[in-house]
DNA sequence: CTCTTTGTTGCGACTATTTGCAATAACGAG
DNA sequence: CTCGTTATTGCAAATAGTCGCAACAAAGAG
């Protein structure tokens, strides 16, 4: 589930048209490596042809979060993208490196539930990023 | 509580030196407005004195975010930047009006509790960021 | 298969952000 | 108050990310 023709579905279903770019772009993001930045997508890109423009990869990657297939991390100064599973879950993002965590979202209910009630926010449980360090950075 | 005066007297405890630059952008940030983004202050800035420049701002609001007196959201593509308060809070940004609410963070110890315990994960609980929509923008 | 419509791409220009380095100035010592 | 140390700034050049627009091509109709 998820992987590259998924998705393609997906964003034919939303009138989406589906391109040679498009295709490696996401190839891109779901090939094992989970914090790739806009320039590493190029990178990985490039090894396999060189006809795809940097602003296409700026371009498809927005799109790609807009349609919540995608996720956005700022790192204060790198930005990340990383595959967005399916439900609602957590990224918990080590500020030492840069490893992220993909958790349960559970627990957020509560929260949800409370910031309706007390805000008027309706929160977007779907993409959420907390910051913070991982057991192997304990040191 | 937190103004000028205070974050200064905060810096200096840490070895930073004051300078007027330091003291302007401090200001800047403080001053109402409360999603400012880079260029926001420097153009604020611009109105007292011409004699800082833009990449004093930048280098400054860094500083400001890794000592914890400032924090920085990415709006995918924007960037803000506002005072954080004394203690743990959340920020709840809204999707649409880009409006930034202040909310207490008193919610997340169950969340910070259950990360810790189920991924060994000690989330960084004074800068969290959500996204959504706020009561204004709820068309 | 061909045509038409309209979303996408590439390109070049432009804006935003970062970085190296020499000049400057904050601050503690004398 | 003056000096020396060393963090900070300004400047200019480099890099990252965005945008407008004409050319191009995906998808559906015939």
């Amino acid at each position: 589930m998820n992987d590259t023709e998924n998705i393609l579905e997906t964003l034919r279903q939303r009138q989406f048209r589906i391109t040679p770019q498009r295709e490696m772009i996401i190839d891109a993001l779901l090939s094992g490596e989970h914090h790739l930045s806009a320039e590493d997508v190029y990178a990985q890109v490039q090894t396999r042809t060189s006809a795809v423009n940097i602003a296409t990869i700026y371009r498809t990657l927005d799109m790609l979060v807009e349609q919540g297939i995608a996720s956005r991390t700022d790192l204060g100064g790198q930005v990340i993208y990383a595959p967005v599973g399916h439900g609602p879950h957590i990224h918990l993002v080590c500020r030492h490196c840069s490893f992220v965590i993909d958790a349960d979202a559970t627990v957020l209910a509560a929260l949800d539930e409370q910031l309706q009630r007390d805000y008027g926010f309706a929160a977007d449980l779907g993409h959420i990023s907390l910051f913070g360090v991982c057991t192997g950075c304990k040191e």
